[in-house]
DNA sequence: GTATATGCAAAACTTTTGCATCCTT
DNA sequence: AAGGATGCAAAAGTTTTGCATATAC
């Protein structure tokens, strides 16, 4: 899955600042707000316009490359969308985020949308607390 | 249960914009965005600063009156905290905010959480769909 | 009277946008 | 060559803050 055909795919011309974004998104991390992306590239000796970044990735979003969550502290967070629906905890004393499923959620928030005559589109479920190393 | 007295439990002094607002989180709505909760007090024909709807609510927040949410969209949503946890629906055509709970949800994140090794402290849980009014 | 709260304006932050220039195809 | 992308700077939107004045106790 080479990355210039990702964004073929995604109807996107190939520039080297959206492989230089994907790459850093690709990382082992997986968890960036705008100004992480700006720096990681930064760091690694790549110019960019933050204005850029920004640009990017709600292009990526769009075309659905990319996932925007809203967790609290005002900022964006964005990670690849890989196509494996998960949420999220993240831990309020490392920022560490971590994913996790499960299915009977899942199911209980479908059942709770149908109740309501609520024709549910989509969720975002964040647990906030302390991680195992931070204890 | 007296604002006034509310104010005074919260260790805050019982101002006028104090008791404005309170008395607007305390309408039928339930979910203002600062915004909202100004806007209701020009409406009135009451008068009071944009950066005190801010302070306050801040400060109610702090002081365990009320709650701060980040929906998706960018503004805080702000809501009375009557001691009962729930989770919301937000339909995404009118905003409408419905509040539920499921007890099998609270557990199964808890489970999560435990499996994990993580100290649950909190969570936000969001659904966004189209409510029945808007369908 | 003293401490605290408010109003106003300006600042701080995050995110978006206009426009000239540059790059990809 | 043509359309789209980038960089820069400025704007927009939300939330916070400094400071003089006003208010609560």
């Amino acid at each position: 899955m080479s990355t210039a055909k990702e964004l073929k795919e995604a109807g996107l011309k190939t520039t080297l600042p959206r492989l230089r974004i994907l790459s850093v998104l690709e990382g082992s991390q997986g968890h960036f707000t705008a100004e992480d992306v700006y720096k990681a590239l930064l760091d690694a000796g790549e110019e960019i316009a933050f204005a850029t970044v920004y640009r990017v990735l709600t292009q990526f979003e769009s075309a659905g490359l990319v996932l925007r969550h809203n967790f609290e502290g005002g900022r964006s967070v964005f990670e690849l969308d890989d196509g494996q629906h998960h949420d999220h905890m993240v831990c309020v004393k490392c920022n560490k985020v971590t994913e996790f499923y499960d299915e009977e959620i899942e199911k209980r928030q479908q059942a709770v949308a149908d109740k309501h005559g609520f024709k549910l589109e989509g969720h975002s479920l964040t647990l906030y607390g302390i991680c195992k190393e931070c204890q």
